[in-house]
DNA sequence: TTATCTTAGTGTCATAATGACGCAAAGAAA
DNA sequence: TTTCTTTGCGTCATTATGACACTAAGATAA
């Protein structure tokens, strides 16, 4: 059971942090599962008095990912009244989850700083739950077990600001290993995304960005041609990415 | 001076507006003088505890413009904690603004929701000022006055959201009166890029958008040949907000 | 009254970007 | 050796974009 010091927290607010990989051509989603029950809950936590909320979802990250440096964009804070659950508190008390004594702290109401991270799934050894939860584990966005609160609704969001993101952004930086094929990039936006593209067309396209270098190497052992290793010009990149690309005007 | 119910609001938490409108080829945004300094302010406030951060954000509004029904959006939220200026608290109790029983409140921890609204710049009859300010005023977003805290910092990022709004959404509609020219919402457009734009290529843009009606009357008395006026077609106009206009995949 | 000046409206043209798709080469598997 | 699938390169028509010329309308100056 958790046991925590309430009152180095600043009241009334949380952060929450939706974690995205890519993995089997899958957009997923780290995700604790509530010990003893059915129901899980996006990373996340209350904010230190004197921790910026950067800091906060940053360290919250390192906890359960063991990464340090990680991809970290605010999008959304999530404020409504109706998202406080007055049976919630009761729940976790119920389920054993947290001490009694803690009922007035999570009774309150709760404003949550929503932030999302590219994070490369492989480099996530072994995610590890927190204190009220028996397992942090990779969940495909298209196939979400039952979640907390309004997390659902949560990452929801995440995932349009993401998307929103790619459209004047590059992306893959963060979430593909060092090297990768052009098909893997490509089957990261169309994952993100949620379309198909064009294969030709979109070679053409993200090659005209600059930001791919292309290291002269193959992917061998697998079925067929053996295609191309690519990586990212990081300075270009980062480059493209201060000044964004499709801008309309 | 004022008093304020603070057992009402949830404690370390924000909301501050940023409301741009348009007038004379020139972005402004509404800010309050704090009574007695030259120093001046967002509007804003805290947020009641069974009111939604929006609700807080349009109620705001309603008191400083009188307006109903604005075009709102919440861009970023600030809770770094160099915000929090210590002496914040004392300034605003010396210069009489607030009495001394809200020092505690004041020196807490606060976490403030940027929101920020398009308004029609002469909607807005009369600015009204608030309990602690003698004025509500339009000033340019390229002459502000010195600014309280880190809300210099906040009408930057807000413009900048503008901007990026700006180019995957027709914006427009929510800045000027019902009826305009093309030289005025092309001067909109400028402004808020902070760039100039051909005149021939950016009707031609505009107009294959679809939002645009031609009203058939021109706007007379004014030197020269008499411009057409047009205004938005409403529906089509909400259809392309929708799905976003220049999204590059 | 006429010439001049400025803004509005329309059109042109070269170039770039996009969408649709053809074809051959490289391997692995049959 | 043949078949099958993926990769890499290229074509072509269409559309979008940037640069800019020309004319019309109306106010002002000569």
């Amino acid at each position: 059971m958790a046991e925590i010091d309430t009152a180095s927290f600043v009241p009334s607010l949380a952060i929450d942090c939706v974690v995205f990989g890519f993995h089997e051509n899958e957009l997923k989603v780290l995700l604790l599962k509530l010990t003893g029950v059915d129901v899980w809950a996006l990373p996340g936590g209350f904010v230190d008095k004197n921790k910026d909320l950067e800091k906060a979802a940053i360290d919250t990250l390192e906890v359960r990912t063991g990464l340090t440096d990680i991809f970290l964009r605010q999008f959304h804070t999530f404020g409504s009244i109706a998202r406080n659950d007055p049976n919630h508190p009761k729940f976790l008390i119920d389920k054993g989850l947290i001490s009694e004594d803690l009922f007035d702290w999570f009774n309150q109401r709760f404003v949550t700083i929503g932030f999302y991270a590219l994070v490369e799934y492989s480099q996530v050894k072994e995610p590890v739950p927190g204190p009220i939860s028996e397992a942090c584990e990779w969940c495909s966005v298209n196939d979400l077990p039952p979640l907390m609160l309004d997390h659902q609704e949560i990452v929801e969001k995440a995932h349009k600001a993401l998307k929103r993101e790619l459209s004047y952004q590059p992306i893959g930086l963060n979430l593909l290993p060092n090297q990768f094929t052009m098909s893997e990039l490509q089957a990261l936006y169309e994952t993100i995304l949620e379309t198909q593209l064009d294969r030709r067309n979109f070679r053409r396209k993200i090659l005209s960005y600059g930001i791919l270098k292309d290291t002269k190497k193959f992917r061998t052992g697998v079925a067929h041609k053996a295609p191309a290793l690519y990586e990212f010009d990081v300075s270009a990149y980062k480059k493209a990415s201060q000044a964004g690309l499709n801008m309309g005007w």
